[in-house]
DNA sequence: TTGTTATGCGCAATCGCTTGCGCACGTATT
DNA sequence: AATACGTGCGCAAGCGATTGCGCATAACAA
């Protein structure tokens, strides 16, 4: 690879001046033939920085470093994969640091490969752990941005944020389940997961709606676990609806678990949407071929690339904003699972059935 | 940052002695009472290598790269996050270089980033795009692992390599079919797909079987566009079925297609497994949690992180070993959409029917 | 003419680590 | 006693880039 040495030996300048002119430094005061010859001999000798040789002379890299802190869902890794693409935009060269917590050095890997700035993924992270990175990178003056945490977000961590409201991707779930028409929702749910509850009561809240059929899954059972999960699922959906023939709509936290109420549903001798609307969350892979697709939450994740482009660039151009947080909201995908087909007749002819 | 200057200092030796003690030099002869302070004083002082510096000196990183060429699907992506892992298993730090196609240097950033060994993930690459990586980073003397490239084995790259015999896959979905005494099989492909046609005519040929059903999608369609695949296989399976109602089994090149083969044969009022069995390919996230879980080809993750670390280790040991190529065998995931249910009497029931 | 400022560029130290070589000392060999 | 060798460690020259400072030359003002 061609270095700084060479160009500056066939130019017949010094190395510092070569530079100054291609990092295009403030003080590279050269006459226009100077600067040119210098910027045809890089291209020609096909020139590009050593990156080692530039991150000790900076004390740190200059590239940003995508970092996740666990393995991830298939969901969070899409995410992931959406920002390192944002990062990239920058063009910036951009290097993923995956699961920070593997091996006890983790945080001193990322020391080790300083970078320009950094960007902390959503993905199993805990904010006692986050905050630590946050802080340590700031110190050594690395801008950092979290994408998607949890964070609550009073708490002041020194650095941009960008996230999505998950209560608000429920409420969009809810409303759109009302405005159809429905009146008895229900909700199928890991509880701890945040925002779905939140979304359900503030929607139905709103319309002055009081009925409230909600059935949590086991909480014991790992959000990762899909095989018990669906299990559970099911069998809180055939409790709910037995118990509750009123209801026309039922709202689950994920699309497989949508999958499994929706089969639920089938077996009971029900139809969907014409007696039981259904809206998943996530819009997974195979959410739109479903027998009868699924209505969902889509994460937005184009708004999650576009803020993080933007947000790493302002970094970049001038370091000293005041930080900034930034909230993306779902999308709602309407498919046939909440077609409208005259609600209130159907549910009530089936109230009368039973 | 501690540097090794700090340990030094503190120790009262040189800095290149706890350099040669520090990365276990052969030639590092001290004698133990020095090493085992060069030791704990590194270890109180949390001292770790700069990167920056360390491959400056060594003329490249002591990292593992791993490269994908193109943004993927989100099969591609799920295995380049198990590589990734299987690198990480090996000791060394990892950093991704995601779509090394991006730009139009993104293998100078892998040059000037220099790492210690590279792995190039399948995705999008072409050989003719494969070929100058892996020459290039022969040439500076970096080991590449190329994992499920779908190049030649006869073309000899200076490299190791994994692969999935995707034939093979492909036979195992046929072979299972022959075993649950299906005769009558129908394929339901994109043909372009490499392995899926030849797995099915070599299981058949074996067998002495010499019917073939086979329903070709549109080969203009995308491999990515699910929701025109769909139609397409959906179209298609009809079409067979009703020109075929001896078929007693199919096999379809994905779960996604498999889905919508699987609606499909719903609606012409036959039952799954009972009156048609379906095999899928992928594993997919939702191929469990169907009505009727699909049975599938899943994609041998954990034999590409067991390969790819063993084959990491071996180089990162003895350079010099012949190139390795490795094969490894794609597995059944056995659901009910397979189940026996003594298919012959069954579908001579159905013919008579007809 | 002399001082001042702007322009154009080079010198050399520095970042932290690696590694070839050399020096001193002790022990074994002839 | 002289030579040889092994042991234990330090010296110093890189690796390729950045950057503060200094030195010319030219232009301009006093």
């Amino acid at each position: 690879m061609a270095t700084l040495r060479d160009i500056a030996d066939e130019v017949g300048v010094a190395v510092s001046t070569v530079s100054r002119v291609l990092n295009g430094s403030p003080d590279a005061r050269v006459t226009d033939e100077v600067r040119e010859r210098i910027i045809a001999t890089a291209e020609r000798l096909r020139y590009h920085p050593n990156h080692y040789a530039r991150g000790l002379a900076l004390g740190r890299g200059s590239h940003i470093s995508v970092c996740t802190w666990v393995a991830m869902t298939h969901h969070s890794a899409h995410r992931a994969r959406a920002i390192r693409q944002a990062a990239s935009d920058t063009g910036c060269p951009v290097v993923t640091l995956d699961g920070l917590s593997h091996g006890r050095d983790g945080i001193r890997v990322l020391l080790s490969h300083l970078p320009m700035a950094c960007v902390l993924v959503s993905g199993g992270w805990r904010p006692y752990q986050m905050e630590p990175v946050v802080t340590t990178l700031h110190e050594r003056g690395v801008h950092c941005l979290v994408v998607d945490s949890s964070w609550p977000l009073d708490r002041a961590l020194p650095c941009d944020t960008i996230r999505a409201d998950r209560t608000q991707g429920a409420a969009l779930a809810v409303e759109h389940l009302v405005e159809r028409g429905h009146r008895h929702i229900g909700l199928i749910s890991l509880l701890q997961i945040t925002g779905r509850l939140e979304g359900y009561e503030q929607v139905l809240d709103r319309h002055g709606i009081t009925e409230r059929y909600i059935a949590p899954l086991d909480p014991d059972i790992p959000y990762e676990n899909d095989v018990a999960l669906t299990e559970c699922a099911r069998e809180q959906t055939r409790d709910l609806l037995e118990e509750n023939p009123q209801i026309t709509a039922l709202f689950c936290s994920s699309d497989v678990l949508a999958l499994a109420a929706m089969e639920m549903v089938r077996e009971l001798g029900l139809r969907i949407p014409d007696d039981v609307a259904v809206v998943g969350f996530d819009n997974d892979t195979f959410s739109g071929f479903l027998p009868v697709p699924l209505t969902t939450i889509e994460h937005p994740l184009d708004e999650f690339r576009e803020a993080t482009t933007r947000l790493l660039r302002a970094r970049l151009d001038d370091d000293d904003g005041p930080w900034r947080r930034e909230i993306v909201d779902y999308r709602l995908i309407e498919r046939a699972s909440t077609a409208s087909v005259g609600k209130l007749e159907v549910s009530s002819a089936r109230l009368s059935a039973e």
